[in-house]
DNA sequence: TCGTTATTTATACAGTCAACCAATTAAGGT
DNA sequence: ACCTTAATTGGTTGACTGTATAAATAACGA
């Protein structure tokens, strides 16, 4: 047993940091392959843990998805619920605050020191082209998604509701696609752009967003 | 060996048939789930052929993979380019006429007798959203993209390029989500609406895609 | 100090996996 | 009729899979 300054680092809660470091190489791995793709064995050697204490910390392998998906959702949901309720009271609503309300609390992470967050929303760009974990979604994401889409639907009066459902389900598709390091945009343009300046790619992604939203008008 | 009518249907080319059978049976597996979450096994049993002819008319699992991809791509391809071709020639180009001469296939395909295109649609979602297979997208799809790009840069001389290339890769993302029997709009509008009727999709999808793409103009 | 509990370890198990190979069948060309 | 080649079969192999379990270790409360 370890010890550090004559102080033991052997503590009682040792288990939780266990889990977060097993959920922390998890999520890195899913996020660079697919649930199928990776081992528990690959899983437990990148946070230097034996094999077995995946199972007595999460049972089975989908659990532990699960609590990778969740960790970082309630934190994002959290942030954008705060900021929509100051939105709210401040007044001054518009689309344009509305939507960037809703996607810049990702870019902020995508952009902060924690690089957690870039394996998680390529994670998300994979759930979102797979009805496998569709219900994941629906418990961790619909139910803030449907707070802005209630308050887009008084901003947009003249877009039929099922047209705005769909619009809103096409932003959330391009902010994932933007913020995941998807590098089919490289390729597309014979590497001349990178693809990489979140800033430019946020301003560009902002523009497309609201414009397609407000063409979604009449019936 | 059977027989039918007094003649042989044992005939030489019996192993093409064997190949599209292999091919089409692995394209609705790895539609519906990844790559990784399919067994060649799987594949085989569904085809109803032994496992070992999977490896003798593909070698690998990856090859097989390539193929399925390859198939359709090349359909795919050809259609856009005589479409837009036509285009060209007649005259009358505009935004509009060209984004639809580019999705329009795919959706005439989607409505077609042929439902192996749904799982194609699937598989090139999943593609999409993960760099695992990008050097496939560039070989089987980027040189026919960028041929309808180059054209978008002639009808939006007032959007950047990179502008352009990003706005492209929107819509292209938006496209395959459209197509692709993504039951997340579904969720998100409480399962009042259906999402699966692609004639009111594809409208949409349209007017999104071109009032964004107008909004990337100017620096 | 002793018993209880949480955590960690090493190992085992029952399957599935992709790939490979030798033997067999059938068809085509001559 | 004969030989070559394509196509197909069943079976094996060794590696890897997720999960389970018994034993060891360490911390805490009494």
């Amino acid at each position: 047993m370890k010890k550090r300054g004559g102080q033991s680092i052997q503590t009682r809660s040792n288990g939780d940091q266990t889990r977060e470091k097993i959920i922390s190489a998890a999520e890195k791995l899913f996020g660079q392959h697919s649930f199928d793709a990776v081992s528990l064995r690959d899983i437990t050697n990148a946070a230097e843990v034996t094999l077995a204490l995946a199972s007595y910390h999460f049972g089975t392998k989908e659990n532990l998805f699960t609590e990778v998906i969740a960790r970082r959702a309630h934190v994002l949901n959290n942030v954008r619920r705060e900021r929509l309720a100051a939105l709210v009271d401040r007044g001054g609503m518009t689309v344009e605050a509305l939507i960037d309300t809703f996607m810049r609390p990702l870019f902020e992470q995508m952009q902060s020191d924690d690089d957690g967050w870039q394996a998680y929303v390529m994670l998300l760009a994979q759930l979102a082209s797979n009805d496998r974990w569709l219900g994941h979604l629906r418990t961790y994401y619909d139910e803030t998604a449907n707070l802005f889409i209630a308050q887009l639907k008084l901003l947009l009066p003249n877009v039929p509701e099922e047209n705005l459902v769909r619009g809103f389900s096409f932003v959330l598709m391009l902010m994932l696609q933007t913020v995941s390091k998807n590098r089919r945009v490289d390729t597309l343009s014979l590497g001349k752009f990178k693809g990489d300046d979140l800033d430019v790619s946020y301003q560009l992604l902002l523009r497309f967003s609201l414009a397609g939203l407000k063409a979604l008008e009449t019936a």
